[in-house]
DNA sequence: CTGTATCCAACATGATACTG
DNA sequence: CAGTATCATGTTGGATACAG
């Protein structure tokens, strides 16, 4: 019972799935649903910067060449939204806004970086695959 | 030396980051890049299946509620072309076609099912923390 | 400094019809 | 059975200008 069965509704945390898998049920899967919100273009970037210490939104922009402040800004917002980050405002002149890792972002920061080993000790394979054309 | 720095190019993969990161390195990030890959709308949920055993494409479509027959094809065929899932024709009558994990894709299964697991255990404080609005 | 508002192009996904 | 082709739609991300 280390590992107890959360029911069908978390799908791919389990290792039992239902044959077919319903689709209602598999549009609120957990696993699917951070996984999509981890990936965006810039997310997996910024945790990473955040795991290390907090920053500034300037900060940020600079640091992370190539980044919209529109993009910024809406990323840090779903980031807070989904408790993996927290935004403090400091009210100096002008303003000054820190962003960190919560405790739950924290956590996250495992997994996501065993995935991002894996890509790294495989990414060779995989481009190799893709050379092979088709 | 177990783990030793593969370079600037791996950015995620490391955990000392360049400041700023450059642009045109992390638009190569490995861990980016899977990371993108698998996170697309039935990447995961394929590659679930194909973990339990080889199926064959009618078999995925019936297993799989919602996805289309275009839908089926085009990850499949991403798929392969990364060198996750292999691709077996039989030239029956009518053909028939099986898709398995290579190596390759079993050993993403465990990176992946770690994540999917952290998801699982902590869903409900995202859930939560996107009640709490803002 | 830390954002918001608008507009727009590219891409991901779905619906539907057709094929060897 | 195992696809391909075409069209329609929604979402993502970037550029630019403006604001407290």
């Amino acid at each position: 019972m280390a590992t107890s069965n959360t029911g069908v509704r978390t799908l791919l945390g389990s290792h039992r799935l239902p044959n077919p898998v319903p689709a209602g049920e598999y549009a609120r899967c957990p696993a699917t649903d951070v996984l999509r919100r981890v990936s965006d273009k810039w997310t997996l970037l910024l945790i990473t910067l955040l795991g290390q210490r907090p920053y500034r939104f300037n900060e940020l922009h600079r640091a992370v060449d190539g980044i919209s402040q529109r993009m910024l800004t809406r990323t840090l917002r779903t980031l807070k939204s989904d408790g993996l980050v927290e935004r403090e405002v400091f009210p100096t002149l002008p303003p000054s806004v820190e962003y960190r890792l919560t405790p739950l972002g924290v956590s996250l920061l495992e997994p996501l970086s065993a995935l991002a080993g894996w890509a790294v000790d495989h990414h060779a394979e995989i481009e190799a695959a893709r050379q092979r054309r088709t």
